[in-house]
DNA sequence: TATATGGATACTGTATACAATACCGCGATC
DNA sequence: GATCGCGGTATTGTATACAGTATCCATATA
């Protein structure tokens, strides 16, 4: 049974899962304030965990922590959305390029049964699922690059923008134009073409970006804007 | 006074600036155990604030936490090393690609400035004053490429792995290497020619790291031959 | 002599108690 | 009536106490 490794997952561990998936789904919004007493009674359990939870999150950058006030959900502003995504095009651009030298052909395959599959749930319009099966598209040619590290660092940039990205793919048209690109990123795969690739993923990202930034109001998804902070 | 305000630090952020700073300067080594209790004693203070450093140090890569065992000082194997230089690379190249547009002509005669220190410096040959002037000369375009992340990003990396680059300094010729290829980074800048000082930053980089991979024995910084963890 | 087992020890994980500081509301004074 | 100041309250920061578990060593047995 693997329930009895799991077992020895401490508070601290569950209680930092339980808060950034918090964070993550929106449950937490942010410039919300957390308190270490409430989520201690909420829980059942002392402040110490919580409070070593804390400091993970606020590395990791989901909370903001300022000395002898607390903690505070972390806010983006217009030019950390550009930011990040500047960063993600780089990062995923590179990945594909490498990518396409390493990937075997059964790995091209693979994409392209998971982009069908991308197809079917698009026409479906379940975003969330969609989110899912879409981050594991992702997931597959950077694993396939063969740099753990950029793999770890990629994938936590992304768990911190999760909500945002949920957003650019749910307006209206996003899902299906996703899968139009990832077909073109799969025939650069197969064609070996690793400049084609990178340019294809970077574009990609870039336009995920833009798609956020220039949406009126979509601001009210990541800021802060009407909070005292 | 500056120093009223930095009184406010918490004893956590204190004992995690002093962990960290040992880490980075080799005085506590990979694979070192680092104990909680021997720690409080030492600095007189309480497991508390400690353990949140330890929580923090963890995330950002510097310690290994087992639980229920302890922590451990974080070893690289040659993998590590090889993927953090790429990934250097990359962010660095891009930071020089977009600084060859947003950096000031005032900017650029900086670098030069610098530069021509770091020559001196090199013929005196101190490897750590070096060090600190070099990371000048590029935190400045780095910073001037107005990506604020990416800088971060940057630091952080580069903050993880200090160490490394600067055994990779001490080789002989390769202080004065360095300040001939700022040389040519700076040419490229005042040409405004991003392709090649984008090209220009990535191959230091990467030579950078190829000069410790290479090395017979260089191992000998970063892992943690011998140890049974 | 080598291995296994048991207990002592020491360390980590968690809870709780105490100290210091920030926030809030009330009242006093101008 | 508005602002300043003071004290109570709540929350964060730190210390300490306790519980659970891994490590290590000694002893006993094969």
């Amino acid at each position: 049974m693997k329930k009895n490794v799991e077992k020895h997952l401490t508070l601290r561990e569950r209680i930092l899962e339980t808060i950034r998936d918090a964070i993550m789904s929106g449950a937490l919004k942010p410039g919300e304030k957390v308190a270490e007493p409430e989520l201690a009674a909420r829980f059942g359990i002392s402040r110490t965990p919580i409070r070593e939870a804390f400091r993970q999150l606020e590395s990791e950058g989901y909370l903001s922590v300022i000395p002898r006030k607390g903690a505070l959900v972390a806010c983006f502003s217009a030019k950390d959305v550009e930011e990040f995504y500047a960063i993600k095009s780089i990062l995923e651009g590179y990945a594909a390029r490498k990518a396409c030298i390493t990937l075997s052909t059964r790995e091209i395959n693979k994409l392209e049964a998971i982009n069908e599959k991308l197809r079917e749930i698009a026409a479906e319009g379940d975003v969330r699922h969609f989110f899912k099966v879409h981050n594991s598209f992702h997931d597959l040619f950077i694993k396939g690059a063969g740099n753990e590290k950029l793999h770890d660092m990629i994938s936590q940039l992304l768990k911190k923008f999760q909500r945002l990205r949920l957003a650019s793919l749910s307006k209206p048209g996003r899902m299906e134009l996703s899968v139009e690109e990832h077909e073109k990123i799969i025939e650069a795969f197969r064609k070996r073409d690793a400049v084609l690739a990178e340019m294809l993923v970077q574009k990609n990202a870039e336009y995920g970006g833009k798609v956020l930034i220039e949406e009126e109001g979509a601001a009210e998804i990541w800021s802060c804007k009407g909070l005292d902070l």
